[in-house]
Parts: structure tokens; C-alpha cells; sequence
RNA sequence: GCCGACAUAGCUCAGUGGUAGAGCAACGGUUUUGUAAACCGUCGGUCCUCGGUUCGAAUCCGAGUGUCGGCUCCA
């Protein structure tokens, strides 16, 4: 434990010293330190709310200046449950009621462990520890948001309140903190998505599903390009596949019915050519049925009789997935040309369009949505190709996060659990050793640095995951890559070997660029809305100073000139003063501004300005644009 | 999905039971400019939706929807 977090932890317990002081029957579960504070998770009848936060913070900072010793307090197993039961753990001293949460903590003590209490004051409380000295120790502290958690993280345990708060060695730190919060929120993909105009959501349209405006639409295509260019270079095959599937498709994946809850509800068609008519028909027969308008008849209404209809008619339906992945699709195009091992490694690749039905309260901006596209690509090669494949796969993660200037990312290498084997995992565990061991070795021999996580794996075999941190602080999977031993061999898939006899192909899963949603809402952050210039949806502003009708014209040619290489350019000819016109384009982060006057109309000449950098001078007209047409061309940062 | 908070003009926000407000943006005009905002005017509202309380609701109550903070989930 870091002295922070040591700091911050025992803050924790001078918030349920307070908490007692207001509310003597609130029971404590857990209250740990946490990446920028800390928290303890509490039961009280009363819902705390911010409002409270100043009585509470009130009553901590009488405790931090009564600068009680933390004491450490070894107890037996049978002490400790005896005071649990007493009501005398996480509290002021004996109480009516049992800390139930800490009883229950103190059981699952494993033996042998030293079980150990902290005392500040009259607080007493089950505690590994360690802890800061004194009270007064805790040089500065917040309390910052209430929010609720169920006990140990189960929902079927009850729902605590969990305070947050932060702590601090001094004011200063805690002030530039709190700075530090400030300057996030400007980064917000969210709020710079509006303000630049990039994407936007609609209550019409449905939650989680984001529109893209033209400015948001050119950051999509400028990444498809890199995508292309780099898969295309790296022999990919592109496809496209339809954006649903029949039930039977995800009966056979595997996919249903165990993932049936994060796809969006089936379609069901029935199959039957008078019910298959146009939808127009189809409304008629409704109206009928309903005896009133269609469009006066509510959903339910309409879908009860529907329902009804069916039944009565016998007719049998047939269901349509919204397609959450696109793996299924590329392993029957696969399997539709018939496969010898000269053509593996085969890699099949799409910006594939998948609907989630992420639960509602998960959605957040970009980064969690439930319509996405996705950087996707399936590689189907041999068990001697896997490493090589495999690594080129990972050279791709390396050279996309250069191109971005992505240098905080972890890599997450998932495995399985021998204990799960036919439950959460398939039941292959010799393929699963060794596809690890070949991931492990693959990882290994390039010298990326990575954390294995055991358990996380997907069904279908182990993965890497890549995480990365947005300005908010949310980490984020952006991209993964995934070994697939099980589907192939579902799907039946097989290639004609050497040997003339069939084999099923291992799979590998990837997409380095995650999916547009996610990736764009971290670029965002990344850049703070500040995108180079390959990627700026607004590459160049023309900005005249005055209206001449000379100067109009030079400003038209070096337009001209700039969208004929396929500059996004734009010229600003308002008659608005030329400062008003430089503060527009860099509210909206336009990377370059061409500022000419009759100056430069004279000499030939254009002013160069960048966003974040001012006025870069004037230089000849010829050498501006081969300077911008350069930049675009690098991808330079 | 669960707990809580929030929802007022395109944006940021004020308005706590009695005529719906500001700044910016947009639009119209005047102004003709040397590196982040020239002046004047105009337009703009289902105060999220539905229901209730009340003589009267943006304001109080209920339900729904959405967003946000968390939890759970995340192929």
C-alpha cells in the first residue's frame, strides 16, 4: 500500500467515525482506498445526499483534529466474532445490533491469518490496515459522490450506499486535483462531440445508438482509410456481410442461447407468402383485425394481435438476429469456396456493423453504445502459421498506437479456468494449454509487456485484451485479439491439406482499431479535440482580410488548389472582422488557418496559422500547400 | 437491470406556486479588417412526456422516457 492510499484508507475510517456520530445504527461493509480517493459502502435507512456531505465533513474534521493514534489491535478469530456480535466492529462502541457485514467478513477470514482491529478515538473497526499514525495525518479531504453498490459486488446481496471521497497529504494537492478534474471535463468525449459538431444521439433514434454528423463522419473514414491501407499492405481480404442472421446461425456459434440477453430481441418473420406480403398489406390486415386505424392502435395492441393471429393461422415463424458480432458471418464465407492449405492463412476483413443490447444503465457516450462498427478481421491459418500470424497481429497494435501517440495501454493477456471447462469455457483443455502456451510464447519472444488474467478468456479460447485510460480516468478495452479453437470446428470448417486430408483451421480474432464508437470517443479524449491533420474533419480555413474582389479571387484559386488534392478546405468570406473570423475557426479547432490580405495577395504570399500554435508567419503559396499536403500525407502527429 | 440525482431557447445556465429570462449562437443590416470575438436590430420555448393537486404549476405529487454518478454486466 502506497502512503496515499495508507492516508486515504484511513480516511475511510474517520468517515465512519462521523457517519456513527450523525446516524449510531449505520452498518459498514467495506471501505477501501481507490484509484483517486477512496470509499466506504455503508447500510443506513437514511439516503445520504450530497447536502449531507457538509455535516459529515463537519464532524470528520473534528476527528482529524483531535489527532487520535490509529492503534492496531491483534484479536483471536473468537474475539473478533464476539465483538461483531456485540455490535461492537465498525462502530463507537457496544450496539444493539450485530455488524452483520463485519461478521460476516471476519468468518471468511481464512485461518491463520492475524486478524487485527484499528481504534481512532472511540471508532473501532476490522482492519487489516495499515494505516497513517495520527488522525491529524489526513492533511486535506472531500467528500465527493454517493452512489450505491451491492454487498461484495453480487446483486443478489443488498444495495449499500457508497460514499466517495478523496484525501490529500496537503490543500495544494488536493486543489490541483481537483484542477486536474476541471481540465478532464473539457475533454469529455461527450461535451466535445457536441461542441465540434462531431456525433449526436436522439430520443427518436434510441439510447446507445449515435448518429454520426459530417465532421464525426470524417473521422470514421479517415480511420477505415488507415485501416485499408495497413490490412490491404498486411494481405487482407475485405467482405461485407448483411447486418442480421437467422436464429439457426447462433444456435450453431453457440452464441444462443448463452449470449441471447446482449443481443437486441429477434425479429420474427412468418413464414408464410400471404404474411410476407408488403408491409402495407400487412397494416390493412391488421386494421382489420383491430377494428380501428393502425396508427390509433398502441404497439402492444398490435403486436398481441399479431401474436393472436399466428396462433390461430398455426403459421410458423422464423427469427432474425441483429447480428453482436461478426464472426459468424465470415466463418460461413469461409466456408462457402472450398479451401486448400495454399490459401492460408486467408484473412477476412470488415468494418462489420454489430447491435448490443448493452443494459441501459451501462451506455456511456461513444464509449459503450449498442449499434457499432467494428475494425474486424478473422484469420484462418495453421497451427504452424499461428505465431507468425499472431505476432504480425500484434505489430499492428504497435504501429496504430504510434501512428496515435498512444503510449498508456496495457496489455491483458485472458486465460481460462480449468475449473469452468464445459461451463464458461468449451471443454477442450489440452487446445486451451496449448493455444496459451503458444500466445504466451508469441507475447514473450516480442517483448510486449503484459499481465495475465486467468478466467477472462472468451468461450471459444484465450485473448489479449488492450487497455487504455480516457481522460475521464474509465478504463477502456480499445482493441482485442482473440484465439479461436472451437467455432471453426462448428462451423465445420476445413481446409485440404498437404496430406490430402481435411483440417479445421485455428481462427484468430482481431481488431486493433476496437470499434469506431469506442476508438473516435478515446481519440477524442486523447487529442482533447485537437486531431492532426490527416484526421481534422476541418483541415484548412481560408481566412480573408477584407473583401476585395482581387482578394476573393486569390482566395478562391488556393481553395481550388487545395480541394483538387482533396483538402478539406473551406474559405471564410464573411464580411466579419478577420480576428472575429480566426476566434470561429479556432473555437471549432480548425487545424489551419490561411490568412491573406492584400499583403499577400501582392507577394504571392499566404500567412500560415495552426491551431494551439498562432501565427506562424508568411511563406510562399506554393510551399503552405506542399507543407499541408505532406502533413496529410505522413499521418503526421 | 438495480440505487440515486438531474431534464428550462441550438449551447451554457438563471428563474421555489402568480405575464418565460440572460450570455453565446442563428438570422437581417451597418462596418472592410493583419492573427481569439466591431456595432445595431430580429427571431427563437410542448419549461422532457403523460396524469394528478391547486383559482392558478417550469416550480408540488405520481408514472413514463432520456441523461449523468455508481453497482452489476461487458463474446
Amino acid at each position: 500500500m502506497t502512503d496515499l492510499e495508507r492516508l486515504r484508507h484511513s480516511c475511510a475510517h474517520v468517515l465512519a467515525t462521523a457517519i456513527l456520530k450523525i446516524w449510531p445504527e449505520a452498518q459498514f461493509a467495506a471501505g477501501p482506498p481507490v484509484e483517486n480517493g477512496f470509499y466506504y459502502d455503508v447500510e443506513l435507512p437514511h439516503r445520504i445526499s450530497p447536502e449531507d456531505f457538509p455535516r459529515i465533513e463537519e464532524e470528520m474534521k473534528r476527528e482529524v483534529k483531535a489527532n487520535h493514534v490509529f492503534e492496531r489491535v491483534e484479536v483471536s478469530r473468537d474475539g473478533a466474532i464476539a465483538l461483531a456480535e456485540r455490535g461492537e466492529l465498525a462502530a463507537l462502541g457496544p450496539r444493539g445490533e450485530t455488524s452483520k457485514f463485519k461478521l460476516d467478513i471476519v468468518r471468511n477470514i481464512p485461518d491463520g491469518e492475524v486478524i487485527t482491529l484499528y481504534r481512532n478515538g472511540e471508532f473501532t473497526d476490522l482492519c487489516a490496515g495499515p494505516h497513517v499514525l495520527r488522525t491529524g495525518n489526513i492533511g486535506a479531504f472531500k467528500l465527493t459522490h454517493v452512489a450505491s453498490a451491492y454487498y461484495k459486488g453480487d446483486e443478489n446481496n443488498p444495495q449499500l450506499q457508497r460514499i466517495y471521497g478523496t484525501a490529500f497529504k496537503n490543500k495544494t494537492e488536493m486543489q490541483a486535483y481537483f484542477d486536474m478534474l476541471e481540465e478532464a471535463k473539457k475533454r469529455d468525449h461527450r461535451k466535445l462531440g457536441r461542441e465540434l459538431e462531431l456525433f449526436c444521439f436522439d430520443d427518436d433514434v434510441g439510447p446507445g445508438l449515435p448518429l454520426w454528423l459530417p465532421r464525426g463522419t470524417v473521422l470514421i473514414e479517415e480511420l477505415e482509410k488507415l485501416a485499408k491501407e495497413t490490412e490491404f499492405a498486411a494481405g487482407y481480404d475485405r467482405v461485407r456481410t448483411p447486418h442480421l442472421a437467422r436464429e439457426s446461425m447462433y444456435l450453431l456459434s453457440g452464441h444462443l442461447p448463452y449470449y441471447a440477453e446482449s443481443m437486441f430481441p429477434p425479429m420474427s418473420l412468418v413464414a408464410e407468402k400471404a404474411e410476407a406480403q408488403r408491409p402495407v398489406h400487412r397494416a390493412d390486415l391488421f386494421a382489420n383485425l383491430l377494428d380501428k386505424p393502425l396508427t390509433s392502435a398502441s404497439l402492444d395492441e398490435i403486436l398481441c394481435k399479431a401474436a393472436e393471429m399466428r396462433e390461430s393461422e398455426g403459421l410458423a415463424t422464423e427469427r432474425y438476429y441483429l447480428k453482436a458480432m461478426n464472426c459468424p458471418h465470415h466463418h460461413k464465407l469461409f466456408g462457402a469456396v472450398q479451401r486448400s492449405y495454399r490459401d492460408l492463412p486467408l484473412r477476412l476483413a470488415e468494418y462489420g456493423t454489430c447491435y448490443r443490447y448493452e443494459q441501459s444503465g451501462e451506455l456511456f457516450g461513444l464509449m459503450r453504445v449498442r449499434s457499432m462498427q467494428m475494425n474486424d478481421a478473422h484469420i484462418y491459418c495453421t497451427e504452424e502459421q499461428f505465431e507468425e500470424e499472431f505476432r504480425a497481429v500484434n505489430e499492428m497494435y504497435l504501429k496504430y498506437f504510434s501512428i496515435f501517440g498512444i503510449d498508456r495501454y496495457q496489455m491483458r493477456f485472458s486465460t481460462h479456468d480449468p475449473a469452468k471447462l464445459g461451463q464458461k469455457f468449451v471443454n477442450q483443455p489440452e487446445l486451451w494449454l496449448k493455444t496459451e502456451d503458444m500466445v504466451r510464447g508469441v507475447l514473450q519472444r516480442s517483448g510486449i509487456h503484459y499481465v495475465e488474467v486467468p478466467n477472462e478468456a472468451a468461450f471459444y479460447g484465450p485473448k489479449i485484451d488492450v487497455q487504455v485510460w480516457s481522460a475521464i480516468g474509465r478504463e477502456f478495452t480499445i482493441a482485442t485479439n482473440q484465439v479461436d479453437f472451437a467455432v471453426p470446428q462448428k462451423f465445420g470448417l476445413v481446409y485440404k491439406d498437404r496430406d490430402n486430408t481435411e483440417k479445421t483451421p485455428l481462427c484468430i480474432h482481431r481488431a486493433p482499431l476496437g470499434t469506431h464508437e469506442r476508438f473516435i470517443g478515446f481519440l477524442i479524449e486523447h487529442y482533447a479535440g485537437n486531431f492532426p491533420l490527416w484526421l481534422a474533419p476541418d483541415q484548412v480555413r481560408i481566412i480573408t482580410i477584407g473583401a476585395e474582389e482581387a482578394l476573393g479571387n486569390y482566395a478562391k484559386e488556393i481553395l481550388a488548389e487545395l480541394r483538387r488534392k482533396g483538402v478539406r478546405v473551406e474559405l471564410d468570406l464573411s464580411s466579419d472582422p478577420m480576428k472575429a473570423k480566426i476566434a470561429a475557426a479556432e473555437k471549432i479547432k480548425v487545424h489551419t488557418m490561411l490568412v491573406i490580405g492584400n499583403r499577400d495577395l501582392e507577394s504571392g504570399a499566404v500567412s500560415l496559422r495552426v491551431h494551439g500554435k498562432g501565427n506562424l508567419g508568411a511563406r510562399p503559396k506554393a510551399e503552405a500547400i506542399e507543407e499541408i499536403l505532406a502533413a496529410i500525407q505522413e499521418r503526421r502527429s
